[in-house]
DNA sequence: TAGATTGTTAATCGATTAACAATC
DNA sequence: TAGATTGTTAATCGATTAACAATC
């Protein structure tokens, strides 16, 4: 199959190119030229034509891309033409600021579920969702085959709360702790501890 | 300068080294290898000690690396041993919970000041910082001379925050808007809307 | 000393870019 | 047709890895 042999950068310039397809969209725009897209997006205008060219030739000679016709492309090549079932565990401040993010419904992303260990905060609605107890976390997620679960547990509890997500099937792990998870081969983890990109940068500034 | 040439995803995967290092240091443990840290992260021994010694030898044959000593070492070349101040504009869910995030302090990061327009949440205080008009914010990072700031505000007025920040010396934004933000060269930019990572997962699912 | 593991070299692998024929 | 811009090739550039002498 094709789509195995795409290279981890492509994709994860994707989002990207959707992101300012959108914005295009938005203001109206018909077409666009790899080279504005270039310009907006920092990169070069070859890169983006061989970027997009891994899943076809979406493009005319002379006028460029059509901005609808590309953007339903990406979105068919990313999985993102359906809706995603996310669970969330850890309702802490965080959580709950993500399970009011609008802009996760608004792409295509629904968090269903959210758990807690809390009996502070277990039964409380946050943002249409009713907190369960974490112990009916692998009951729940296994019965409604969750395939992405977003991890805001405090950091000790981080690896033994991602095991159990793991053992009832969830695929793929937003992981917002400062932790190091052990996840076996064929699981995604992305690790999005906003202070790992905050130490990033220092080392530039 | 030696530190120029070190490639940017080498400086990438250094706070993944340092988080780690930190569990281990937890752990009471004293010396590690290149094949323990790579077996844990996910990548070849060789990258490790690869990584490690574009700033110099702080192994030991035989041994392997001090924790302590490694950990300080990555500290230093990430600029982690000073306590750097950051400004935060938006102060809607996502900006509250990152206001209130532990992590953040406990690492050398301190939110100082935070902004928004609205005249509901100017003037209450988040987690011991009082919310300042927006209006405020140029005279106030310039004053204090503030390297960071987090945008966490509505994607329609990213791009023009974005821009007063930089006009009045902010060196680093961290990107928390789903926007395609243009910034001049020799500013960091880091894209961490929580979609982005969604939508590169869902290719692989 | 014997065993272990580093730091570094050279080889491999992969990603980016320049250039241009094809073509809208 | 003339001008513009794609899709793709080949060259370049850069990152990863295997291997091993050095050495603790």
């Amino acid at each position: 199959m094709k789509r195995l042999t795409i290279p981890e950068v492509v994709v994860a310039r994707l989002p990207l190119y959707t992101q300012k397809l959108n914005q295009l969209l938005r203001e109206g725009r018909e077409s666009v030229s790899s080279q504005e897209m270039a310009d907006h997006l920092g990169i070069t205008s070859a890169q983006f034509r061989k970027d997009i060219s891994f899943f076809g030739g979406f493009g005319k000679q002379g006028t460029g891309y059509n901005v609808i016709k590309l953007l339903e492309s990406l979105r068919s090549v990313l999985n993102l033409d359906r809706i995603w079932e996310v669970a969330l565990v850890g309702v802490g401040r965080l959580g709950q600021a993500l399970m009011s993010y609008h802009g996760f419904s608004s792409t295509g992303f629904e968090i269903v579920m959210a758990f807690d260990n809390d009996p502070e905060i277990i039964g409380k609605s946050i943002a249409g969702i009713k907190v369960l107890d974490v112990k009916e976390m692998q009951k729940q997620i296994c019965h409604r085959e969750i395939p992405i679960a977003i991890l805001t547990v405090p950091a000790a509890s981080a690896q033994e709360i991602a095991d159990q997500m793991i053992a009832c099937g969830v695929k793929a792990i937003m992981n917002y702790t400062p932790t190091t998870l052990k996840v076996p081969k064929g699981i995604r983890l992305a690790n999005i501890d906003p202070v790992l990109s905050l130490q990033t940068i220092t080392f530039y500034l």
